[in-house]
DNA sequence: CTGTTTATCGTCAAGCAGACGACTATGATC
DNA sequence: GATCATAGTCGTCTGCTTGACGATAAACAG
């Protein structure tokens, strides 16, 4: 009875991306605008079909690439191109409804990137951008410029809320952090990713000694930067580490 | 150039499950022998087509109930109908190459059921079974019967494998490992249940203290048991915390 | 030179985890 | 019934981690 070859419902089968990066101490996802209907003129995650012959993770790198301009960072011995980017499978949605049009199942995909110059619109420039999460989910109105009132396309909204729910959760007790940060940075830059994503304030005593003390976190470079202001602070690049023990805590309540 | 209706690869989806639970102290999981080509005769997950107006977590809900009898509990609230068992989406597999018929996309899913009395085969007994996991996994030899020398088809040993590694990490900050009790439980049946998943051995003070120091854990019912041998323990039931916070620790090394 | 900013080191108390002793309440065995 | 084996439950002690926070260091702006 399964796997009768000729007799099963066809599916579209799409990826579709939230990108994340860290801008201006806020968490910021890729948006784009959507030029036809349904839901034209709407935002929405950047996403498209998967090839015939692709795998999954191969089409999300695609798409990201199409998108931004990122490659992913394959081999963690490689130290990572410039435009370098983390990229994992988050889950997939299939409503039957998600889609006013046919049945499309969409593979959703993770992928957190540091603060880039710009966002490189793949065609025309204002159909591509940065956005606050908060502002994106945000559906209770005090929109602050009146531009995005109205929610995500599709179920994006959903996905980005998992996402960014993913994101949370992951950088407590993996290494993670580290992909919104420049190859080389301070421990104040990656204290300032935890409290943008986080959105809370962290002590930077207790996390100037709690992330130099997790073996394989961070590996210093031996350079110091002043590109914050205040005492040089040394730069470190990513450890090997990928699974952090004991892990951050995020603080509660 | 996105979602045109018309121009895109159709594709089959899929779900299948990894049904876990434990059994005489080792983690088990569902396996069912394919009656037909390709793979036929090997051992393979449960699983079947996503119907043309199905949600993914329905479809993967109703082949948990073909198979295994058991019912999803969905609200944690209602205090579990008999066989209820957890099930959450797991990841999508969707190598071009992973099915040699068609391009078929997994969804897979991961159940975690207390242990039955019977396996319940859908159709004939013996073409359905709960087996370890090692043993499932292990491709290495040393099959002790004979029989599971052979690895499970298609893909499936990676997305059993990344279920059981889902489970042996998610018992670890949530409540999930009562998920793998009956509704009225030991502490003792608990710790057994972790160290089955993590294969490891616990102190049973510790854990004691432990688990009942955490709030929403668990709550006592009343009774005791002496099911197990031994002085009569008390018996609880899943509290309504599903973030553990302190989470468990496995022990490393 | 003084104030401001950021980085970094130290101190201290509270809490938690691992190791482990001690006691309790059953059933099994002699 | 005494004894033993088995599980369960309660405590104690010690070391480590954490959170709160004081203090110092090194840059820049006025």
């Amino acid at each position: 009875m399964p796997y009768d070859p000729s007799a099963f419902p066809p599916f579209a089968v799409t990826v579709d991306l939230v990108v994340l990066t860290v801008r201006r101490h806020s968490l910021c996802a890729l948006a784009v605008r959507r030029g036809e209907p349904p839901f034209q003129g709407r935002w929405a995650l950047p996403g498209g079909f998967v090839r015939s012959d692709e795998d999954l993770a191969t089409a999300a790198a695609r798409e990201l690439a199409e998108e931004t301009g990122l490659h992913v960072l394959h081999d963690p011995a490689c130290p990572a191109t410039a435009n370098a980017a983390h990229l994992e499978q988050l889950a997939t949605y299939g409503d039957p409804k998600r889609d006013p049009r046919m049945r499309v199942v969409s593979v959703a995909h993770l992928a957190l990137a540091p603060d880039l110059p710009a966002p490189r619109a793949g065609g025309d420039a204002h159909s591509v951008r940065w956005a606050p999460v908060e502002d994106l989910l945000d559906r209770d109105g005090h929109a602050r410029d009146g531009e995005q009132a109205a929610p995500l396309a599709f179920d994006h909204a959903r996905i980005l809320a998992d996402g960014v729910e993913r994101a949370r959760s992951k950088i407590e007790y993996s290494s993670l952090a580290t992909a919104f940060c420049p190859q080389e940075f301070t421990v104040g830059e990656l204290r300032r990713v935890y409290e943008a994503v986080w959105g809370v304030a962290l002590d930077p005593r207790n996390f100037h000694r709690k992330v130099t003390g997790t073996p394989g976190f961070l590996v210093p470079t031996g350079g110091t930067t002043t590109r914050q202001g205040g005492r040089p602070a040394q730069l470190f690049r990513a450890g090997g580490a990928t699974l952090l023990n004991p892990p951050m805590l995020r603080p509660e309540a």
